[in-house]
RNA sequence: GGGCGAUUAGCGCAGCGGGAGCGCAUCUGCCUUACAAGCAGAGGGCCGCAGGUUCGAACCCUGCAUCGCCCACCA
């Protein structure tokens, strides 16, 4: 048998298994019974991937690569998102650098320039994905701005352009004067700002009771040329009798009315609220509600318009200066309060947004948001955990019509078409140069491109054929779980749900997990600019992938956020350490060493059944059953924490710290029983790396490729997972126990070592006597017995008695206690007694509190009377054992 | 303002109604031929604060404090 490397090399090793996968192509779809297909979340084309990803794309892979193993009909999705706003930015920005502009090469080679950086880019995330050790269907790669793709994206757009669910409208929208684009509110930054309060008077036409004027408080006084009203609160008295009066607008000379509404706060700022339709939200929804008229003082630049004397040309900032300046000099400026507040800027560019009246489209939510709020409220679609369940609900309950229309290059264009010879308009899924009515050829495409959250909402579909191959989605569709972080429930996973609900009437998938959002080690946002972030590919050059894998699974739990435990260097921002990943590490060489072990003493081995001819078979066979159905129904359900830690108790504290142990004495002999042992071996480390494998891949790939298995699967990845119910046979709990007395009794002989500071070398006499002399002490005595062997050996003794219950005590020896049974350690010559009685009244202390403790308990007659029957028996053989306890030690100390 | 989450050992986290745990770090002793990226042992906690429910609370309820996230708003 091949010799596996003292060292496991981690770098070499990954690099070798990623190979092998990716040369048998075990990453395709495969087939089985029930489909589990997933898609992943197309990370955006604009650069690396960061630790999000690396969890969410570690959550996905360790459950289809479970699915896989567990005989599903799997695949996994793979593909990119064309990031209309965020690709073009940096796009720009690299032309930037490169001194030209967008609008100086145009369109054409501007979007030119897009492909060749997604192409760059697009790139490296597969690349990394790979490095991460995915399984992802690598020859199938899907991109939202492929032409297939973008069929269905026209498609969907025509479609509902048809059906009424999309329309244009002249709308207040977060506008960049500076990229001359509208953005949403999700890319919209708030900066907290100090600002002022401008206290301005506006003269009223008519006196009321005497008074000439009202004030309006303002952060923004050079939007005060489009006033068209002034709002009061209905719930403010002392205003009531302004109601219906109109007020002189200073500057315009324009005559607004006074008017109540309940977007005003009677108690903030002077009560008087100015209403700029054009440049508001707030005051947009008023002017509504109360037909004003919407005057738009600004262009596309926010530059003053036309019409505004020496106001027009002037930017935002001019203005406002001058217009303060206006008032102060005609005595209508009050005073000037200094004010936080918070203001939009621009995340591409960090230009202060304008709200800004403009023509844009929209998608009419009314229609679609009662089916895809119903799917989850009957259970069709579930979170987990299921408290992001109500986050979805609120959002959809306050569902506005969604602003597709953005004012890009990179991105869906509109398919809309018009002639401006007779006013024709039309979705089309095809493009037209002449128009239809009037057979002109003044036909136009709309300029704007579509929101890329438009495209992604067709993700789970629109990847699997629609709408040409309807039959690929065929047991395909709904995909069975969709992974992602919850910042983007509303903006992405309500999106497809509702989509997929209208084109193909079927939820998009049956569960969407929610992971925590990684947090820097100071519990801060990850960033880019904070310095604060730590690259996966990092974390994977230091300690491999599977480290990393372990690690981020273990904070699968479930919180909401979780900080990730990494030192950054604060002026080189690289990555200096990280003591989770570290420890995880430890764990991987960890199976590397033990499984070496194994493959060190399979001289003449042969293989067959797996057999529980000791305590110790049949307890690691038990625990092995036990572990299999509980690392099952743990990825069933989503439990990736609990799973990985599970595998680790397991591996490291049951096989390596006592199996591996307890074998070794029938490893070292010749015969049968060596045999067994090296069968059972094989048999759990085989079963470990199974149910290890789709935590970590790679180590565990390479250990079995030396194992001595018989199976027809050409590599792990591919071979069966383990059956809990053919395991459940094995199920000992008597044997668990034997096993678990054995461990404590051992445990029990080396804490006495430690605490005297005997060489482990110095063998020990060790007799042991039972308190009582009952059926259950002579089960117990006969266990040990049989197990003597195991005892002397890992506990190093020279002799192990059991002595009669009424035997008298080894003189000039130490005292431990398991349970009913005493441990007598000689230590003649070996140790200072008044040292050993230091020790015993540190016990007797410790024994005499826990007593109180319960006989507190057992005096209180409504816990006799009331707690579950077997609590009250637990406490009283706890209390029967200290009794017991603290009886032989004060015989000691006597002593 | 609305909602959600966190607060447990120095650090990072599990546990979520009946004995306070894990990893790292610390201390002690070991190169016991799978593993020093290791082995054995030990120390370290008013389980944020205050009430309540319960025979019993780290765990359930209420309030408070601190930190964080999401949504809305900020004239």
């Amino acid at each position: 048998m091949p010799e596996m490397p003292k060292t496991y090399d981690v770098a070499s090793v990954e690099e070798r298994i990623l190979q092998k996968w990716l040369d048998g192509k075990y990453y395709a779809r495969s087939k089985g019974e029930g489909d589990r297909t997933v898609v992943i979340p197309p990370p955006n084309v604009t650069g690396m991937l960061h630790m999000g990803h690396a969890l969410d794309d570690t959550i996905q892979d360790t459950y289809i690569r479970y699915s896989r193993m567990n005989g599903y009909s799997t695949r996994w999705i793979l593909g990119t998102d064309h990031a209309g706003i965020a690709t073009q930015t940096k796009v720009d920005k690299k032309l930037k650098s490169e001194g030209v502009s967008r609008l100086e090469i145009g369109r054409e080679a501007f979007l030119e320039e897009c492909q060749k950086w997604r192409e760059e880019y697009g790139g490296i995330i597969v690349e990394q994905i790979k490095r991460m050790g995915c399984s992802i269907d690598f020859d199938d790669e899907k991109f939202t701005m492929s032409p297939e793709y973008a069929k269905a994206v026209r498609k969907v757009f025509c479609d509902w352009y048809h059906d009424d669910l999309i329309y244009r409208g002249k709308r207040i929208v977060n506008w960049c004067p500076s990229c001359t684009t509208a953005i949403s509110d999700d890319e919209a930054e708030y900066q907290d700002e100090k600002g002022h309060l401008w206290h301005l008077r506006y003269p009223l036409v008519e006196p009321v009771d005497g008074v000439e004027y009202i004030t309006v408080a303002t952060t923004r006084p050079e939007t005060m040329l489009g006033d068209t009203g002034i709002a009061v609160s209905p719930d403010d008295p002392d205003k009531q009798k302004f109601v219906g009066k109109m007020v002189r607008l200073p500057i315009v000379d324009r005559e607004i009315p006074i008017f109540s509404d309940w977007h005003v706060d009677a108690g903030f700022g002077t009560g008087f609220v100015k209403v700029t339709p054009a440049h508001d939200p707030n005051d947009y929804a008023m002017g509504q509600a109360h037909d004003l008229p919407q005057i738009n003082i600004f262009d596309e630049h926010a530059i003053v318009v036309d019409g505004y004397g020496e106001f027009t040309g002037m930017t935002r900032d001019q203005c406002r200066e001058a217009v303060v300046a206006w008032f102060e000099e005609h005595e209508l400026l009050d005073h000037v309060d200094e004010h936080e507040h918070s203001v939009m800027h621009c995340y591409r560019c960090d230009s202060t947004l304008e709200p800004w009246l403009s023509e844009q489209w929209f998608v009419a939510v009314d229609r679609l948001k009662g089916p895809a709020t119903d799917v989850v409220a009957d259970g069709q679609v579930t979170f987990h955990p299921s408290r992001w369940t109500q986050t979805y609900m609120t959002w959809m309950e306050n569902l506005k019509d969604w602003c597709i229309s953005r004012q890009l290059w990179w991105g869906h264009r509109i398919p809309v078409f018009h002639c401006t010879d007779c006013g024709w308009e039309d979705a089309l899924m095809e493009d037209t140069d002449v128009c239809p009515i009037c057979g002109s050829h003044a036909v136009h495409q709309e300029e704007d491109v579509l929101d890329t959250w438009f495209s992604s909402q067709l993700w789970t579909f629109a990847t699997q054929g629609w709408p040409d191959h309807p039959e690929e989605l065929v047991g395909h569709h709904p995909t069975k779980v969709l992974v992602t972080a919850r910042d983007i429930i509303a903006l992405w996973v309500a999106r497809m749900i509702m989509s997929s609900l209208y084109f193909i009437d079927q939820i998009p998938f049956e569960d969407v997990f929610i992971y925590a959002t990684i947090l820097a080690k100071d519990g801060s946002r990850m960033s880019k600019s904070k310095g604060n972030g730590v690259d996966p590919m990092d974390l994977i050059a230091m300690y491999g992938a599977d480290a990393m894998r372990f690690n981020l699974l273990t904070l699968v739990t479930n919180n909401q956020d979780v900080k990730f435990d990494a030192n950054i260097d604060k002026k080189t921002h690289e990555l200096i350490d990280s003591p989770r990943t570290e420890a995880a590490r430890s764990f991987v060489t960890k199976i590397w060493n033990a499984a070496r072990f194994v493959m060190l003493n399979m001289d003449g081995y042969e293989p067959g059944e797996p057999q529980a001819s000791t305590a110790a078979d049949a307890w690691i066979l038990s625990r092995l059953a036990k572990l299999t159905a509980s690392v099952t129904a743990g990825i069933e359900e989503y439990r990736f924490g609990d799973v990985a830690r599970e595998l680790y108790a397991f591996f490291w504290n049951e096989f390596c710290d006592w199996y591996i142990e307890l074998c070794k004495a029938r490893l070292a002999q010749d015969g049968e029983g060596r045999l067994i042992a090296q069968r059972n071996l094989v048999f759990v480390l085989d079963s470990a790396l199974r149910l290890l494998h789709p935590v970590m891949p790679f180590v565990t790939e390479a250990i079995w490729e030396y194992l001595p298995v018989e199976d027809d699967a050409p590599a792990l990845m591919v071979a069966a997972w383990p059956d809990a119910g053919e395991l459940s046979r094995w199920v000992d709990d008597e044997a668990e126990q034997a096993i678990q007395l054995v461990v404590q009794l051992v445990t029990s002989v080396r804490a006495t070592r430690a605490a005297y500071g005997i060489s482990p070398r110095q063998e020990l006499a060790v007799s042991l006597r039972f308190t009582a002399d009952d059926e259950d002490a002579r089960a117990k005595r006969a266990l040990i017995e049989r197990q003597k062997d195991l005892i002397i050996a890992l506990a190093k003794l020279s002799s192990l008695d059991i002595l009669d219950h009424d035997a008298p005590r080894p003189a000039e020896s130490g005292i431990d206690f398991v349970g009913d049974i005493e441990v007598f350690t000689a230590l003649s010559g070996l140790v200072d007694f008044a040292e050993e009685k230091k020790r015993l009244e540190t016990r007797r202390a410790k024994a005499t509190k826990e007593l109180e403790k319960l006989d507190k308990k057992l005096g209180n007659q409504n816990f006799l009377d009331k707690a579950a029957p077997e609590a009250v028996e637990k406490v009283k053989t706890e209390h029967a054992a200290l009794v017991q306890e603290l009886k032989l030690i004060d015989a000691q100390l006597a002593n």
